[in-house]
RNA sequence: CGGGGUGUAGCGCAGCCCGGUAGCGCGCCUGGUUUGGGACCAGGAUGUCGGAGGUUCGAAUCCUCUCACCCCGACCA
């Protein structure tokens, strides 16, 4: 491509609403325009890298033996009522009717569409297992977009479905899937893990999640640097304490806290550490009151919280209802002496605890030297409740946990019979009765790897594309392009040599100055550079830069092409 | 949804407090000089000052409403 021919929109100035740097680089390089919150137009230079991440995809995917299809962005309201998820679907969904009147979403994924197609068309177990998948635009509402396209309301996904006539069938190809997305992102050249995941509301058991390693990342990650561990912070479990509860070795006194409402308030008070309090979470389920602890220094995990089964579903109670319950405004609560309907959860963590600070149900006071048994009844339940931190034992008992954030490019479910219980899509096994067809379901978001990409390899001049994703290979960077006819001409051969041979080259025949023509080429991130100018080829010779370098190397003209050639092995 | 902030030329911003009819840098156009790291000189174009209403002789500026966008929070006794 001839840089004349093309259309690039680089911006030396980042627009001001952009906050992380991939948001920054994808509007400076002018990868992207927004065109209202969380949507962008992909520029031609961006569509490029779209086009090579969805093309790295698709190959490994029909590689790996699922079939592409392509799907409608519009559903009809009736598939997703089927499923139910019509009502349990939030605002997210974005709901239109048309001229009729009837109801329609845009889809934000598409399970009841492929279950749908799935029963009209599969009859037998001799037809399993199929894997159909789509690269396809999605849309969901969401409640914040933020970093561009990062979390975009718009965005390109790969989403595929296997069926199978077996869970057995249904774990092979789910390995299969996690080794091919495994290839995937190590094509496209980035730090990546792999992690055990919750299923959120997409439901059914087994999952995981792939994410790209990056400090921006939404995600935290807890892992064991000495194990292959690793889970989304939502998951990971937090294990009991290795020593038993110690014995008392203070009596409980009620101490005068005033104003002091948080945990950590209480312990700087108190002169404490902020490991001897224990927070007190009111919570209700069908109007029944519950009081979950955890420590001071730890915070409750909601999606754990909401599995036990005797708080599903939970809400956090209201100010009024804790004080009818325990006497006293949020702030000064705690489990000593509460009413015996009132169910005690304790995280393990706190069940082992001795000499504890909480709240007194007295405002203004708060307990301490508090201990099981002596001075308040065993609880309920000893449940792990909580979010780990770093330095927790990890669970497969490898050695201290670590947290590090990621970015969610690629999940991978277990689907089980959900969706084709729920829609009836059912087939004939072996011996002729009919059996619910077991489900997988796999995502990546291609939108999104771009942006974790950048974010994952840039420097204070821009991008540095991984070779597999950069918008060219190669650019080739010509001094003095309309003056010198020496220099156009080895630019221009060097061009159609490259060309030729397939290597995906962009000659800068912009004749602009050398520094606007480097700072444009580092900054949209094509991995390699060649120089051509007077100076050198009067030497016959021209300059080859590795974008990821400063350093760059004189090669003989007669011999750059090879060079090339031989780097790229085109 | 709650809190905070910002809307002025394609991009980055000033002007607003103290009302008098809009400016700077970059970019863009023309001509010339330049050409190894975002050139220089001369000339030029570009704005419903986010929108609506109000106050006023007069509103980018003051008041009311509204829309859009950004940031933080939505973990909490």
């Amino acid at each position: 491509m001839r840089a004349t021919q093309f259309f690039l929109a680089t911006l030396k100035e980042a627009p001001a609403d952009a906050e992380i740097v991939s948001h920054k680089l994808m509007l400076r390089a002018g990868l992207i325009k927004r065109v209202a919150g969380g949507i962008y137009t992909w520029m031609p230079l961006g569509l490029r890298i779209l086009r090579k991440v969805e093309n790295i995809i698709r190959e490994e995917m029909d590689r790996a033996g699922a079939i592409e299809l392509l799907m409608p962005a519009v559903v009809p309201a009736e598939l997703w009522q089927e499923t139910s998820r019509w009502e349990m679907y939030g605002p997210e969904l974005l709901r239109f009717k048309d001229r009729h009147q009837r109801d329609f979403v845009i889809g934000p994924t598409h399970e009841e569409v492929i279950t749908d197609v799935a029963r009209r068309e599969i009859k037998s177990y001799r037809q399993l297992p199929l894997h159909l998948y789509q690269i396809q635009t999605k849309f969901r509402d969401e409640i914040r977009p933020r970093f561009g396209v990062m979390r975009g309301r718009e965005f390109l996904m790969k989403d595929g479905y296997s069926f199978h006539a077996s869970y057995e069938d249904l774990q092979r190809e789910y390995q299969n899937m996690h080794d091919t997305y495994t290839r995937i992102f190590t094509r496209l050249g980035l730090s990546f893990r792999a992690v055990a995941a919750d299923t959120g509301s997409i439901g059914g058991t087994g999952s995981h999640e792939f994410h790209v390693l990056a400090d921006s990342g939404e995600d935290a990650i807890a892992f064991c640097p000495s194990s292959n561990y690793a889970a989304n912070v939502e998951l990971a479990e937090g294990v009991a304490p290795a020593l038993p509860r110690k014995d008392h070795s203070e009596q409980m006194k009620r101490v005068a806290t005033p104003d002091k409402t948080r945990c950590e308030d209480v312990a700087e008070f108190l002169g404490l550490p902020l490991t001897k309090t224990v927070k007190a979470i009111a919570v209700m389920h069908n109007e029944q009151f519950f009081l979950l602890l955890v420590r001071g220094d730890h915070t409750l995990n909601e999606i754990k919280t909401s599995k036990l089964p005797f708080l599903n579903p939970f809400r956090f109670a209201s100010d009024d209802e804790v004080e009818r319950f325990l006497g006293c405004r949020p702030g000064y609560i705690g489990p000593v002496g509460i009413a015996h309907d009132v169910q005690i959860i304790a995280d393990r963590t706190v069940a082992q605890m001795s000499d504890f600070v909480c709240g007194a149900n007295e405002a203004g006071f708060h307990l301490t030297g508090v201990n099981w048994d002596r001075d308040l009844r065993e609880p309920n339940y000893v449940i792990d409740i909580r979010n780990v931190v770093e330095g927790d034992p990890s669970p497969d008992g490898m050695g201290p946990l670590s947290i590090c954030r990621g970015i969610e490019v690629g999940h991978i479910f277990q689907l089980r019979t959900k969706y084709s219980e729920a829609m009836r899509a059912s087939f004939l096994d072996e011996s002729g009765q009919p059996r619910a067809m077991e489900m997988g379901c796999y995502g990546i978001g291609v939108t999104r790897i771009v942006g974790a990409a950048i974010e994952q390899n840039h420097d204070d001049r821009g991008i540095i594309f991984p070779r597999a994703i950069a918008p060219f290979e190669v650019a080739i960077a010509p001094i003095g392009y309309g003056k010198s006819q020496p220099v156009q001409n080895a630019a221009n051969t060097l061009y159609s040599e490259l060309k030729a041979s397939g290597v995906d080259v962009l000659l800068d025949d912009r004749d602009e100055r050398p520094g606007v023509m480097f700072a444009d080429l580092e900054l949209v991130g094509i991995p390699h550079r060649i120089t051509i100018g007077e100076r050198g080829l009067k030497e016959g010779m021209v300059e080859y830069q590795e974008r990821c370098n400063t350093a760059s190397v004189k090669i003989p003209l007669a011999h750059i092409g090879a060079y090339v050639r031989e780097l790229l092995g085109a």
